[in-house]
RNA sequence: GGGCCCGUGGUCUAGCCGGUUAUGACAUCGCCUUUACACGGCGGGGAUCCUGAGUUCGAAUCUCAGCGGGCCCA
């Protein structure tokens, strides 16, 4: 079979992507195999797969493969994440409608067609990228059948007690009119004034005078002896004129200001804390659309900053504010639309966080990298309020639950009912005072409340199937460990009380090759579409795996994509070379066929090791510096001679490379599914997916046989350098070579240097010279310790031919700081040369050999 | 303000549970078309392993401090 020259990835990829069967990686739920399943992240459905996803799909792909090689009985599915306010504002885009001029189904409606379009485009990019998802476990979060298990988690988690309704205060994005969980607030440093202002007999600084009207306490530290005989008294606001308390609490910082704070209902997660300490009244100044209320008097109906700019000019001028300084300031925003966000007190639906439990659950996992999981106790340590589920939006899970207009009474459906929309129809029961009227619950879930139930429900669970938690792997980026981490934990716990997974593995986040985080705005962004049309699929998995540590932070590089292109093209010569020559017959074997097994052996034994770390990068370097450098650049050149030729060791060189291109096929599989099918094709019956992952044979890891084939593989490249530096062909035959050395077999070093070798023991008979001597501190250090270095010291004053003369005899006594000191021959190396002594011939050292040429 | 990570030839990167001529890729320079590959081979140059102190016979590797960068958060 004679393959053409260039590897061509875009037509033979495109072949493979259409031949594959999707059931080559289903999940068999009846299997006896050991599971392993993936509980693979749900990507919010924008349309575009980007290469941050991309890199973590690599991963899990690294692993679902490898894992199924190895026996495991794999389920790799894929989640769509679909509800969220992203899809809302892009229909309202599309259509040219704001939410509130439609329907609530019929805007749904409109959400979940972009959706499903969404998904169908970016299936395409999974399939190109030879991800071996599992399609029949696909799982889509706006659908019936999945909201309705979020649902029944709402329900039940609501009937133990661990969700509930209530009036706290929580952050609020006025723009968007939503709830946000702290999860969602991230933060701006920006620069703001702090207004220092009479205030009654005190003078406090604040940066929230339009907060004034909210006034409800003002705080001291007990320690602050300017204050400690007001503390108790009430003091007037300015402006508004109503009365509040003056406090004591230690929070107060002294210095900070003139000492005095004032809390307001709400001005940060700190008057949260007073709030509730103190019992402090509720002053609602800002409303859901972030405007003044009544109490904000002549400020009423304005923006909170239209009201803070006209405070503070009337403050001013009022002579109440009577200094200001600029205050760096770290500004909470909501995450998607960045307005800062208010924190005002609603009704609203919490799930409850059990620290101890969150905390107890994340030891029970394996963290890959470990230290990620400071991160998840950090987040724990430090949440203060409990998760606000309920969200004020149309495009997600609905709230399973009613109002009855009679009595009030809250109705949460039963779990047989769901899935449903309150909003769209009644509870099937009257409530318990009789009445039918009820007000369906408008509010929506949290879309973590959807992905965190992702475990459970690849898992099995309320599906008629035993349940198979925990999985055995969540892959993520630690972006994400403080929410979908987080939360799935606690659901996990709260509704089966099973940890979710076995292992957490963590990826970094995507760099551009500027080394900013890639994003469009910056125009360093790559999409993985575009890698792949260019190089192919195997090029792009190639830079995921070697581009950097797991867990690290990876720049993409298109050098690492190019580089991934050579090897294949480079793997695939071998191929094109090696075909006319394997044969699956065993043959007795030559020493450079025995050192070629031992290094292939040793490679199956730590890819297995690495693999079994997620050390992708690791892994694949060492398959590639194997194929490279010692199959392709030494084996095959000390072995052509056999091959082409027709004596002894032609069958055995046939066989050895067939074994190593067969074990090489397999380990490669995992890493380019596309390339190393196309190989496997003309040497296998079946699907390379579907082969074992290679076993070690350790009989066949021998040092000797290593030392003897590198020792062969050293001298023929100490020739071929030779030849290369007297301007000699590589081919051109040279007049005699004599290698004096231990070894019994020349033939491949004859046929890869084309010349005559004869083979000599001992030494030969020119003079040698100590050129020097070195130490070995592994040995000095270990034994001597403290004395290492007086003993080098010696042995270089001493001399080299001092050294040489007594090492004869077995060992060397040094006088060391008043003590003699004996030292045997493992202390030091001593390196010769040959002198040539005008004799007509070069000649070049190879560890112990010496091989004298003529030319 | 706190936590976490990182700082290695021109660029990116491995090693970092102590002892290696400090890994590899890209770039660079020289030589070579040798029946798989010039998207190749052979060889070379190029690193204060961020700085300083400490522990140790010995530190890229451990400790502390500092400087610089990133991320997550208050």
């Amino acid at each position: 079979m004679e393959l053409p020259k260039e590897y061509a990835p875009g037509a033979i990829e495109e072949k493979w992507m259409n031949t594959w069967q999707d059931s080559m990686y289903y999940f068999d739920w009846d299997s006896s195999k050991p599971q392993y399943i993936i509980d693979t992240p749900p990507p919010y459905p924008t349309g575009n797969f980007h290469i941050g996803n991309a890199l973590n799909w690599c991963y899990i792909d690294f692993v679902a493969r490898y894992k199924r090689m190895r026996g495991f009985n794999v389920m790799f599915p894929e989640g769509w994440d679909c509800h969220g306010l992203p899809t809302e504002v892009k229909v309202e885009e599309i259509h040219g409608i704001t939410k509130s001029e439609v329907s609530r189904q019929d805007f749904r409606r409109m959400c979940v067609e972009l959706t499903e379009k969404n998904i169908a485009s970016m299936r395409k990019t999974l399939r190109r990228l030879a991800f071996s998802i599992d399609w029949s476990n696909e799982y889509i979060t706006m659908t019936p059948e999945y909201y309705g298990n979020t649902q029944r988690s709402f329900v039940r988690m609501y009937e133990k007690d661990l969700i509930y309704q209530q009036n706290h205060p929580v952050n609020w994005c006025p723009r968007c009119e939503t709830a946000i969980a702290f999860a969602e607030v991230e933060y701006d440093n920006r620069t703001t004034f702090l207004n220092y202002m009479n205030f009654d007999y005190l003078k406090i600084a604040t940066t929230r005078p339009e907060l004034l009207a909210a006034c409800v306490a003002v705080a001291v530290n007990p320690e602050d002896e300017r204050y400690g005989d007001k503390v108790g008294s009430d003091v007037t606001v300015p402006v508004f004129g109503h009365k509040v308390k003056i406090i004591a609490d230690k929070e107060v910082d002294p210095s900070f200001g003139t000492g005095v704070v004032m809390i307001c209902t709400f001005g940060d997660k700190q008057d949260v804390r007073w709030w509730a300490e103190h019992s402090l009244p509720l002053r609602k100044a800002i409303d859901k659309t972030g405007k003044m209320t009544g109490i904000a008097g002549k400020y009423a109906g304005m923006s909170s900053g239209e009201c803070k700019k006209a405070i503070i000019e009337d403050m001013k001028n009022d002579g109440i504010i009577y200094k200001q300084e600029e205050l760096p300031q770290n500004v909470g925003q909501c995450w998607r639309c960045k307005t800062p966000i208010e924190i005002i007190s609603e009704k609203q639906w919490f799930v409850k966080i059990r620290h101890d439990e969150i905390l107890k659950t994340a030891n029970e996992i394996t963290w890959v990298p470990d230290y990620m999981k400071v991160r998840l106790e950090n987040w724990t340590e430090t949440m203060e309020w409990d998760w606000c589920i309920s969200r004020q939006r149309i495009f997600a899970t609905p709230i399973p639950v009613w109002y009855c207009k009679k009595c009030g009474k809250v109705m949460v459906a039963k779990e047989e009912w769901l899935p449903l929309d309150p909003t769209a129809q009644p509870p099937p029961e009257p409530c318990e005072c009789g009445s039918t009227e009820f007000k369906g619950e408008p509010d929506v879930l949290d879309t973590w409340m959807d992905s965190s139930v992702s475990a459970l429900n690849v898992a099995g669970w309320l599906k008629g199937k035993e349940l198979r938690l925990p999985a055995q792997l969540r892959p993520q980026g630690y972006d994400i460990i403080r929410t979908w981490s987080f939360y799935t934990i606690l659901r996990s716990k709260a509704l089966t009380d099973t940890r979710p997974w076995d292992t957490i593995l963590i990826n970094g986040m995507v760099l551009g090759e500027d080394g900013h985080k890639m994003s469009k705005s910056l125009n360093n962004f790559v999409m993985p579409e575009e890698v792949v049309e260019k190089y192919g699929s195997d090029a792009f998995r190639q830079w995921a795996a070697v581009g950097g540590t797991t867990g690290s932070d990876i720049m993409f590089s298109w050098k690492d994509v190019v580089a991934g292109s050579r090897y294949l093209q480079k793997l695939w010569s071998i191929i094109r070379f090696s075909m006319p020559h394997i044969s699956g017959k065993p043959a007795p074997l030559t020493p450079i066929d025995r050192w070629l097994l031992s290094k292939l052996n040793r490679l199956v034994r730590e890819a297995t090791a690495k693999m079994d770390a997620y050390q992708f990068d690791e892994t694949f370097k060492a398959i590639r510096g194997f194929s490279w450098e010692i199959l392709a650049d030494n084996y095959i050149e000390l072995s052509k001679s056999r091959l082409y030729g027709d004596g002894e060791g032609k069958q055995a060189a046939q066989y050895t490379l067939f074994v190593t291109i067969d074990t090489l096929t397999r380990l490669l599989a995992p890493f380019l599914p596309y390339f190393s099918e196309e190989v496997y094709s003309y040497i296998g019956n079946e699907s390379v997916h579907a082969q074992g992952w290679p076993e070690v044979d350790e009989s066949l890891i021998d040092e000797e046989a290593e030392s003897t084939g590198e020792l062969i593989k050293e001298i023929t490249a100490s020739i071929r350098r030779y030849k290369s530096e007297h301007g000699i062909a590589l081919n051109a035959p040279l007049g005699g070579i004599e290698i004096y050395s231990s070894l019994t077999d020349a033939s491949d070093i004859a046929g890869a240097t084309n010349s005559r070798i004869t083979l000599k023991t001992g030494k030969p008979d020119f003079e040698q010279a100590a050129c020097g001597l070195k130490p070995d501190m592994k040995v000095l250090g270990k034994t001597y310790r403290s004395k290492a270095k007086a003993i080098v010291d010696a042995m270089k004053n001493a001399g080299i031919m001092e050294i040489v003369r007594q090492a004869e005899s077995g060992s060397v006594t040094l006088h060391v700081d008043g003590e003699d000191i004996i030292l045997d021959t493992t202390c030091f190396t001593i390196e010769k040369e040959v002198l040539l002594g005008g004799k007509a011939v070069d000649v070049l050292e190879v560890e112990d050999a010496v091989i004298v040429i003529t030319r």
